[in-house]
DNA sequence: ACCTAAACGAGACGGTACGTCATGTCTTTTT
DNA sequence: AAAAAGACATGACGTACCGTCTCGTTTAGGT
């Protein structure tokens, strides 16, 4: 995906960009991120290793490149009237993502990655997960305009206020996340970001 | 601190037991986990590699342990009777850690390995992330008990909404942490808590 | 053998003297003697490492004495008159001894560690093979004195032109030993010292 | 030598290759086989060890093909008519060579290490002693043509009536090597095949 | 019968070298 | 000219043994 605009900068074999990509997916998946070597892409792959470190600079930047290929883009989230209904329908779905070990294995090899590079670590955000964190900001901000959420809430709290705790659970592995717990950090996010009746600050 | 009472198997050598954990925190500073060498470990230390894989099963579990004996104990929160006070120092307290270089650095790298190993992750977290959650709780169930908090709240996720925010900038760096951030986060939390005048449950 | 004669040098457990020259034997016939490590061999007698230190000063010195140990002592040369019988005789036995697996492991073994150590060379030769040179030679010297074998022949020669072919072909395996090969050399051998008709001497 | 003509595989790096053999000959002489290591080759040679073992399977390998490098080729014996002399002639010149420092370490270092590898003792073998050997047995053959040596002397056996003794001496250090001693050898070791002055076969 | 000193088993220790793996660069050969 | 193939110097890995060094624990005289 971060590769589908540059039209021609020289590159010559898309067959061999391709196959590197596909070798990446595959050997995360079989041996994990940490077993994953550049001699055995390029051996899967069928090509030569300076392929590879002419195109990606970090074993990162290409299991993000290969990881994004992956998925799908970014949907708007709906705006069906109800705000607690559409939020928990984003946040029930990342909590599946979350546990599916397709995306699993990828996605804690780039945070873990990106810990120690910060460069990844932007790349990977603004890729990856900024998108998500857009649409759900969108819905607060229509949620917003019709008094469900306060005026005076900043609006890049709030979504953390959903994702932070989903996030803190599985890197830190506290505990096991659940379609339940989903719904109740939804409900009490929600409560947080309620308009108040009587008039003042808050606080 | 994890090692401060065992006096259990055959272990002969404090002397080198010290100078490893004092090597590895030196080193850690000096170039960051990734470069991080068992090597120079036990070069720095004067020690031989033996020694270290003797005791300890991986990097990260060296890590830990040389993290963890240089962490304090956890102290619980005081209890002025103003929740919002007393949880802001908690939060300040952990956003001031989370940029100190000396904190940062090992907390990164044990989250990152944490990512790729479960046992280590477990180790980690009760070691050094459980008891400050834990003396938050407390505060919070204190909170409960004179009616700051709602009655029905689970406690173990209202301390994700105040943690949860806090790791989620931090990790993925989507923006910096800050003092004023860290109210913010704690006056949001809180009003999620907060009982509602009417009678009847939430949900 | 060579520790028949001391009588109580302070030492103290016979047993685990036993049980090392044992665990040595057995396991230089099974791994060879390049494998044979002194923490297998105290760990197979059950014996502390320092045991072992204590009483030999090298690998070689201790193979040696277990090798010692299984040889019996050496018996002088029959004298039946015919020359070239007794020898064939000695001859013939030293090619089956070169052959059996029982002694050509740990031979070899030893005349290999001999080359880099000529403390342990002389220990060597003293013990195992000097006995069974001198015994040819007093033979020789017999049939010297019934003018079988010429007056003016260096006797320490003489030994060397029976036992020198064989040795040199069983170290550097340049063709293999056999019970034929073996009365050639005898042949060829007491043809060279055969008295001369002629008077005068030699050349 | 053994190397000089293989234009063969994939070998690269000529340079290196003669870095290596160099500093295989100055280490053997400087600190003796026991103790010559891989890493030092590698670390003197200023190559990786990965390329040592890429094109050397064992050590004693390796140092054969330094030490065959250094011994130029093999010129056959002159034939002066006089076979005792063109024999003292070899059997002296060998006699030097296994006195030289420069040549006494590594053939004994070779020759204990062909104790327990046959395939390097074969290749030490072939490449070093056989040629000798050949030379010396084809002067032998001349002389049994012009009647000095008896017909039906078996050469292979004859030729080792000239050196068994020798390495006899010198691979069991049971007397030092001389040019007299030498001289004595050919002395015996001629009289052996001297053809009879009787008709009628040996032994 | 006790006492003391050594020898002992066990095995941790500081080291050295091993042989392997992967890195990122460089070189050759093929296309 | 770019690619595959793979050799190369580098450097760390985790393991095996080395020979030394504590640790208690036998065990054997000497008292």
């Amino acid at each position: 995906m971060s590769e589908a605009k540059t039209p021609d900068t020289g590159r010559r074999s898309e067959r061999s960009h391709q196959a590197i990509l596909k070798a990446v997916v595959e050997l995360v998946g079989e041996q994990g991120y940490t077993r994953l070597t550049i001699e055995a892409i390029a051996a899967r792959a069928g090509v030569g290793k300076q392929t590879i470190y002419r195109w990606w600079p970090t074993k990162g930047a290409l299991v993000l490149d290969a990881f994004a290929a992956l998925m799908g883009d970014v949907a708007p989230l709906p705006d069906t009237g109800d705000v607690a209904a559409d939020l928990r329908g984003v946040i029930r779905a990342t909590v599946a993502e979350l546990g599916a070990p397709r995306f699993e294995v990828p996605s804690r090899a780039l945070t873990a990655e990106s810990q120690m590079d910060p460069a990844l670590a932007k790349q990977f955000v603004d890729t990856l997960l900024r998108p998500n964190l857009e649409v759900t900001k969108e819905r607060l901000r229509a949620a917003q305009k019709v008094g469900q959420v306060a005026r005076d809430v900043d609006l890049d709290v709030a979504v953390e206020l959903f994702f932070g705790p989903l996030f803190h659970r599985w890197l830190l592995r506290t505990a096991p996340l659940s379609e339940s717990y989903a719904d109740t950090v939804v409900d009490y996010a929600l409560a947080a970001l309620r308009p108040r009746k009587s008039p003042g600050g808050r606080g």
